[in-house]
DNA sequence: AAAATCAACTAACAATCGTTAGTTTTGATT
DNA sequence: AATCAAAACTAACGATTGTTAGTTGATTTT
């Protein structure tokens, strides 16, 4: 039955997933990924291709959904605040839908080998949209004139880190926690 | 000669650091290492007693400079906001210092094997007294009442992503680094 | 000059790695 | 009940892993 198959292949990428979160893809060995399965190392070979499809696999995923998300976000007729706003919204919600993916695309990306060119592509992609954001922001004097940089990579930590964080809150009511870091980031948290 | 033996050494721990970044510590081996110094694999036995304890001394000679300096930061006599910025300061300090060390405090700690233990106990330890300068802004009505757990998140992923960031900019003016950065964190990057 | 120490080497080990080949079991369709 | 494909299995491969044993040449100490 093909059901049966497509459940087995997507059982074994949440799996992945899970494990390369936990350990990293480098220190998961398809032994380790068959036995939490239930099956032999060898029997994963029906399902998927190469242990480094299943990673590249998880990463593109995501990935894409993100360069994707912020091509209409800059492409919004609305000041920098509402863009910025935007954004953390889409990492919150993407984050959500699969915090593990999440780590393998923040923690493993540098294994893509074959595919790591376009992985590089793809986030240098998105780091230009979000800084045409930010510059255009601090251009129409909505936003401080520090270093465009720093600012860039104070609001990416934070969301990049996510993935660590959603996980542990079960009870996450999305939307209040999008107003919350909103405002975090972009008023701080000094009253 | 002593000194020949202990330059090595510390060469040997300054190759694998900044290996363990580009590649994480599972997918670095011996012979990795020991191509990347000029010599073979089972000569770095001479100077160290197993891959393992690369990592943990790595790892804890940074973590040990970090619990030591925040207890200092919380027995300050001062606000929140000047404590928060202190905290700032020593990231920034020792992140400059060894760069690819807090990548392996980062992203993989979980290796630790035995020392494992050891080291959660030093970071929860780390986390508790920073939610306890938070938690006092917060009574004293000096910072923001949203949920504390989302304002350590925010200012800690930004801190403990700085050894991403860092190492990009050799002109670094440390100084001026920890007066923006303190300034985005704590007031927000809106005008 | 002799002795001792150090740090490199070669060679190899047992274990484990991702993966393949070939076979058997399972479960649905005819 | 017979057929057939999907998905499991066993067994094994060549490569690579961290590490050890034993040796050599260089440098320091006596």
């Amino acid at each position: 039955m093909k059901t049966t198959k497509i459940d087995r292949r997507t059982e074994i990428m949440q799996v992945a997933s899970r494990l390369f979160r936990e350990r990293g893809y480098s220190a998961v060995t398809m032994r380790d990924l068959a036995t939490e399965i239930g099956i032999k190392a060898a029997s994963l070979y029906n399902h998927i291709s190469s242990k480094q499809q299943i990673l590249s696999e998880i990463i593109f995923a995501i990935a894409e959904d993100f360069t994707d998300g912020i091509e209409g976000i800059a492409a919004m007729n609305a000041d920098a605040s509402t863009k910025l706003k935007a954004v953390v919204a889409q990492h919150i919600t993407l984050t959500s839908e699969n915090p593990y993916g999440m780590a393998a695309l923040n923690n493993d990306w540098m294994h893509l080998e074959d595919k790591l060119e376009y992985y590089l592509q793809l986030r240098n992609q998105y780091e230009k949209r979000f800084r045409e954001i930010v510059l255009a922001g601090q251009q129409a004097g909505e936003l401080k004139s520090v270093s465009h940089e720093i600012l860039l990579f104070s609001i990416l930590s934070t969301l990049r880190n996510l993935y660590l964080w959603i996980p542990k809150k079960d009870d996450l009511k999305k939307e209040k926690l999008i107003e919350d870091l909103s405002e975090i980031l972009l008023q701080g948290v000094v009253k």
